[in-house]
This record gives C-alpha cells, sequence and structure tokens, in this order.
RNA sequence: GGCCCGUUGGUCAAGAGGUUAAGACGCCGCCCUUUCACGGCGGAAUCAUGGGUUCAAUUCCCGUACGGGUCACCA
C-alpha cells in the first residue's frame, strides 16, 4: 500500500476557524496514524479575498498546536510550489487533455446567454444550470471562434447515467447524473475553477485522503467523475459534518468562539482547545477524554467520525481547559497566571506566587482569574448578608462577636507568618471552645467582601499583611455594629 | 424548490436485533472541608414519528416530520 499522504488546504483569510482548525486535526491524524505525510498547501487565488498577513495565521496555528507539516510552502517539498498561485500555468494542459478525450469542451457563451438561460430556467421552476449548448460544436465553429480570439472557458462534459462516489463515512453515494451541471474547469481568464485544481493537485501530490468539509459532499460526485475522465485513482475521502452554534446555526466568525484566536484570546490553553475539538464530531473507543496530540494520534480513527452536526459546548470546553490548568506544573501555572493577576491587583506588597498556589485548583479559565482576585486591592462594598452562612451557623450578631474578638489577637500578633496567623487564630477558637467556623468565616469575609475567595482566613490575611488586615477587620465591625 | 446527508438525555456522545441504553459536561442532593472551589458518592434526564420485516426493533426497510448541506467564470 501507497504511503499515506494527507492534506490541509486552506484559503488565507486572517484567521483559523475551529472547524477548519479540527480539519487540519483529523487530516493530521490520519497521516501520522499510518506513518504519513502530512501537506500544507496554501489556496491563495481568490485575490478579492487577499489578507495581509494571512498566511502567517496559518503557519502560527499550526506549529502553536503541533501539526507540523512535512511539506509545505515554507519547507518546500517533492511536489511544490505549495502555493496555489504558484501553480497556475499548467492547468489549462489538463483541461486541454480531457478536451481532446471528450471529457470536457470549449464554451463560448457570454455572460448575457447566461443570465438569460438561468432567469428562463428560474422562472420555470428548475434547477438552473448549463444549458450545454456548446457542447456539440463542430470542429470548425471551434476553431473558428477561436481564430477570432472569441472568450471561452473550458466545461466538464457531464456523462449520462448514474455515477456512485464512496465515502468512507458516508458509503456509497448514487446520484443521477442528469442533477449534475458541466461546471466551469477553465475560466475566462485562463485560471481553474476551485474544484478543478483542487482535484489536479491532490493527483499532483498524491494525496491519498481527502479530509474535507461536509460542504463538498454534494460535489463529490463531480470530483469522482473528472478522476475518470482522467483515469486517475481516487483518493479516499472523509467528510467531516460542521461545528454548531445552536440547531441551526454553523458557528461563524460574529460568534466569539469561532477562531482559534478568539479561543486563545479567552484564555484557553492551546492542548485543550486542540482536545476539545477532537471530540467535537469524535468519540474515542475508550472512555479516555483528555488527549495529548500523540495520544491522539494513537487512538484516532475515522470510524468514530460522528455523520451529524455537532454543536460547540463552551461549558465543557472550560471543565477540560480546568483539567489541563490542574495538571500544571505549579511553576507553569503561575508563569501563565501573573499577568492576570496582575491585571487586578497593582499593589506590590502581596506576594504573587502564593496567591497563584491558591488559584490553580479553582481556575478553569484565565481571564476567570482577575475578578477572583479584585478585592486585594480594594475592600468592595458588601451586603451583610455575607455573614449569614447557615451550616457555620454564623450570622450578624455573632460575627460581630467574632470579628470583635479577633481584633485584638490580630493586634498583638507579631509573627505574621502563615503559620503564625494560623496559630494564633486557631488558639483563639480553642479557647472559646466554638467551632472554626464561627471565626474564620466572619473573618473571610470581612477581609474580602466576598462570598467566594481563593483562600480561607488565614491565607488571606497573611497576604494582606498586617496592617491592611486590622484594618478590614474594623471596618466589618463598624458595618455590623 | 430539486438533489444529497443526518436525527440516542439540555450538550458532546458509546452502543447492539434480546442491555439495568455506557461515559463526560451541565443540573440537583449528600459527604469531606477553614467559605467557595477541589475531591468523593448518589440522583433526575435520551433512542423524533408512523408503518412494515422479525419470536423480538431504539438498532434493518419504507414513509413523515424536523435539521443541515448544495445548486457561481467563489474558494
Amino acid at each position: 500500500m501507497n504511503k499515506v499522504r494527507t492534506r490541509f488546504a486552506p484559503s488565507p483569510t486572517g484567521y483559523m476557524h475551529i472547524g477548519n482548525l479540527r480539519t487540519a486535526l483529523f487530516a493530521y491524524l490520519i497521516a501520522k496514524k499510518h506513518g504519513g505525510d502530512f501537506i500544507l498547501r496554501i489556496e491563495d487565488t481568490d485575490q478579492e479575498r487577499y489578507v495581509e498577513g494571512a498566511v502567517d495565521v496559518i503557519y502560527n496555528t499550526l506549529k502553536d498546536v503541533g501539526l507540523n507539516w512535512d511539506e509545505g510552502p515554507d519547507i518546500g517539498g517533492p511536489v511544490g510550489p505549495y502555493v496555489q498561485s504558484e501553480r497556475m500555468g499548467m492547468f489549462k494542459e489538463y483541461a486541454l487533455q480531457l478536451v481532446e478525450k471528450g471529457e470536457a469542451y470549449y464554451c463560448f457563451c457570454d455572460k448575457e446567454r447566461l443570465d438569460k438561460v438561468r432567469a428562463e430556467q428560474e422562472a420555470k421552476g428548475v434547477t438552473p444550470m448549463y444549458d450545454r449548448h456548446c457542447r456539440d460544436l463542430s470542429k470548425e465553429e471551434i476553431e473558428k471562434n477561436l481564430a477570432e480570439g472569441k472568450p471561452y472557458v473550458i466545461r466538464q462534459a457531464i456523462p449520462e447515467g448514474e455515477i456512485t462516489f464512496h465515502d468512507e463515512l458516508y458509503g456509497d453515494i448514487t446520484v443521477d447524473c442528469s442533477e449534475l451541471d458541466d461546471q466551469i474547469l477553465i475560466k475566462t481568464d485562463g485560471m481553474p475553477t476551485y474544484n478543478f485544481a483542487n482535484v489536479v493537485d491532490d493527483h499532483l501530490m498524491g494525496i491519498t485522503h481527502v479530509v474535507r468539509g461536509n460542504e463538498y459532499l454534494a460535489s463529490a460526485p463531480k470530483y469522482t467523475l473528472l478522476y475518470k475522465a482522467f483515469g486517475w485513482d481516487e483518493p479516499t475521502y472523509i467528510h467531516v459534518e460542521h461545528i454548531m452554534k445552536d440547531k441551526q446555526h454553523k458557528l461563524s466568525k460574529r460568534d466569539g468562539d469561532a477562531s482559534y484566536q478568539d479561543l486563545m484570546q479567552k484564555g484557553y490553553l492551546k492542548e485543550a482547545v486542540i482536545n476539545y475539538i477532537a471530540l467535537l464530531g469524535w468519540a474515542p473507543k475508550s472512555e479516555q477524554e483528555i488527549f495529548t496530540l500523540d495520544e491522539l494520534v494513537q487512538e484516532f480513527d475515522i470510524h468514530g467520525l460522528s455523520k451529524s452536526p455537532a454543536i460547540f459546548d463552551p461549558m465543557k470546553l472550560r471543565a477540560i481547559n480546568a483539567k489541563y490548568i490542574k495538571a500544571l506544573a505549579p511553576e507553569k501555572f503561575a508563569e501563565y497566571a501573573k499577568p492576570y493577576i496582575r491585571q487586578s491587583i497593582k499593589r506590590e506588597d502581596i506576594d504573587l506566587d502564593e496567591i497563584a498556589a491558591l488559584l490553580q485548583a479553582r481556575t478553569e479559565v484565565f481571564t476567570d482569574i482577575p475578578e477572583m482576585v479584585d478585592f486585594f486591592d480594594e475592600l468592595p462594598a458588601y451586603d451583610n448578608e455575607l455573614y449569614t452562612h447557615k451550616k457555620m451557623k454564623t450570622n450578624a450578631e455573632n460575627s460581630l462577636e467574632s470579628l470583635k474578638a479577633v481584633l485584638p489577637v490580630l493586634e498583638q500578633l507579631e509573627d505574621w507568618s502563615m503559620d503564625g496567623v494560623h496559630d494564633a487564630l486557631f488558639d483563639l477558637i480553642a479557647k472559646l471552645g466554638c467551632k472554626n467556623g464561627l471565626i474564620l468565616w466572619p473573618l473571610r469575609v470581612a477581609l474580602s467582601g466576598k462570598p467566594s475567595t481563593p483562600g480561607g482566613a488565614v491565607e488571606l490575611a497573611h497576604l494582606l499583611g498586617k496592617e491592611d488586615s486590622i484594618d478590614r477587620v474594623k471596618k466589618g465591625i463598624a458595618q455590623l455594629s
């Protein structure tokens, strides 16, 4: 069996849709699973949509997530060039080969005629299609038109009968050729259409498995016909379903979660993103859910792919991201987290590493962090309701007493280390013979003004320092009095 | 509209002609605990629908409904 070769053939549009990225991932996984090559081909022939720097977005995204290509525009390879705009010259020759064989033909119809035909068809309520006006032109007519320099396109001559193509997931799909348009292969400007260039490029590049979006399923029979016309072997097709925002709508650029760049900006880890999108529309055989890229290569099997669209679930992404965050080495976590902590904490006397250590277990996404630590710089206004906790049996009255008991302890405390604060408070608890919560809950509220915080009362007091802690306790007493 | 594809809890989904129809996220409850979180345990919740085939169908076949895709000198 030939070496497996897959490709990712994106248009440089300036951002990487996660559906696209997922297609690239699947193509990569198939290649690597079989010890094959993953090829990057840039399809930049749409000049109108050209965006400066867009190719770099593709490079950077793929490199970032570890989808390293074996052949591509930047590193070359045996079947280059790998940028479609540099391949333009050759397609017409291939089209002419088909004309020779009677599998394609010159068409001299101008736009006006085409528009008229289309309008008539639409009026009749039939599917608009080329009426094959030029299909049976005589040699003489063709020669004459060419000699006159009449503009022309080259069209595929769709045969009679039925055509069956095979998709690895969907199986055999048969359609009647009468449903198929004599599509244009070469445009008036001599350039190939996408469908034609794709077939020729994939063949010339020796692609064995084509992974692409489901939107191409409908044009697949035409591809099969083209391969047949050339007498080429067809690649294995795997059409993958779209990623949806909800049951009706595809996830689109406007949705804010649609691109890899969006997700990075929201603070997700790239490993989590890859892991999650692999799971969108694909299920592993085992119950394992967290995978490195290498593990995905091992585990991947195209038959686990789903035939129906999958809805993107930000909550699930968060959950997976949280697992990756928990698995991070503490130093690594601190490194990632500090910039986010800094967004909220400007004062210099707080140990960010200690905060990071407290944060790791309860951070799902890095962008949650600023809001979690915003009370350090300034005690927010809070409601006395916060002092009430059913299980701790605390309320506004006994919390006032607790804080009054805590205040002198803190004022007299010299050793403000974590242990020092801890011991002082627990000595007090022992002396009073009360439950931990009766002292610690009100204190945490007074120190933070928040219902939930990255640490408990001891940690917060230690981090805030003596002066600030005492100040906040006094404020709490004042507020409760 | 024609053609093509699809439909298992709210979401991602496994699954097989006979199962207590997995698991995960979310939700709810309990436990643990120095709050929340983390962790542990438990719970509610699914085979779109009507006909066949069969001893037996959620699983196979046909129809219906619903959803998606596609019908360019765009890619």
